[in-house]
DNA sequence: CGATGTACCAATGTTAACAATACGACAAGG
DNA sequence: CCTTGTCGTATTGTTAACATTGGTACATCG
């Protein structure tokens, strides 16, 4: 699927992004439970590494908003209140409009292909969690489709966040989500592929209300 | 002014945030240019530091965008192209149009007086550099006022880049500058202060559009 | 003379030990 | 009984030494 003509970038990656992705996905999986302790010492033994790339690992986390940090207090996983839930929702509102107004200005055929594809792989998503998972890959490839630098990491750094919330929602009401968001993001595609910024506009925001009243809506 | 209740958050900063203010402030002030390598030893030197901190110190401006760095290739100063300044523009003004409209909705009277004072310290701006700092800070109120933590924090991202590039402007024509811009701002409170959205969005566009010409148009 | 392989060096990545700090428990005093 | 001061411990912040890697200059070969 357009090969992009370079061969591959080829760069090896450091300690601290690979302790990063396991302790990522630790806290995907459950095993750190929002608001629980990351302890340095406990981390580098399980992963069987210095404290160093953990303490690199970690800041990244930070970094990305799934972890907080205070000075000699250690770093927790985030937890997300209400208001941080109002307040991802609005930043993302923000990123999506520029990316959607990006991606249907600038956005190549191969990009919006990359997008289609992501939209079908929610088919084949087994669980919650899988699904979530392609939820989150969808709007990475808009992002990537974008091809703004700046904005991608702008949605990286509430990406995991958001990624979190999804995670709540699943744990809310599984019901309608499995059914029906994959036949929304194939709307989403449709739009972006019609160039069509009004009709896409709406729909990504209609998307992230769906998402929003799901888990603000029963107390 | 509005000392917010409580009396003081009382937080000890770590070294690592010290040598990261130092590094930044020698950014800005010139002693690393654009595309300088910051190398860890003579950093760890020069601050009487251990590499520890000063790693750490890098990894965050990098999190700000000062900095770019690859895996055992070392950290250097970020350079501009015209195609970032174009991506800071737009990621801005993506940020800013959801500032003023949470400025708006949500900002109290000390939070608009902060803003006004951000203003008026424009007037005692010495030269054009401590101009960019007022200006920084202007927006850096802006912000703080619409009281949204993670929208902060995306601002903080591309802040220093941002100023980054003021600087590269007034290197081009400090002309305009120094006498418009004060002015401009207080226009922009003004609209903040009659919570007109229309007219606020359309000035702070406006104040973008003002800044990138200078550097995009004279080639 | 150009291309290629190699050895060296400088800089980063990693590790482990040392120092400083926050939190909890416990005892003394009001 | 509540407050306050002190101590101990667990955990983070910091440091310095060791290991690994990328770049470069030079020698060698075609």
């Amino acid at each position: 699927m357009s090969e992009q003509g370079r061969v591959a970038p080829a760069r090896r990656r450091g300690l601290a992004d690979e302790v990063a992705d396991s302790i990522r996905e630790a806290i995907f999986a459950g095993t750190y439970a929002p608001g629980a302790q990351l302890r340095e010492v406990e981390l580098s033994g399980a992963l069987d590494v210095s404290r160093g790339p953990v303490r690199e690992a970690l800041l990244r986390l930070e970094r990305e908003g799934l972890v907080r940090s205070a000075w000699h207090r250690g770093t927790t996983v985030t937890t997300l209140s209400p208001e941080d839930v109002a307040e991802l929702d609005s930043l993302r509102g923000a990123l999506e409009e520029l990316a959607v107004r990006q991606v249907i200005a600038h956005a190549s055929d191969d990009d919006l292909a990359s997008v289609d594809k992501a939209a079908d792989l929610m088919d084949r998503a087994a669980d919650a969690h899988g699904m979530v998972r392609c939820d989150i890959a969808f709007h990475d490839a808009v992002f990537a489709a974008a091809r703004h630098q700046r904005l991608a990491e702008a949605w990286e750094a509430i990406r995991c966040q958001v990624h979190l919330f999804l995670l709540t929602r699943i744990g809310r009401s599984t019901e309608g989500y499995l059914a029906c968001i994959p036949e929304e993001h194939r709307q989403l595609v449709a739009a972006l592929r019609a160039r069509d910024a009004g009709a896409a506009l709406e729909l990504f925001a209609a998307h992230r209300r769906h998402a929003v009243e799901v888990v603000t809506a029963p107390a």
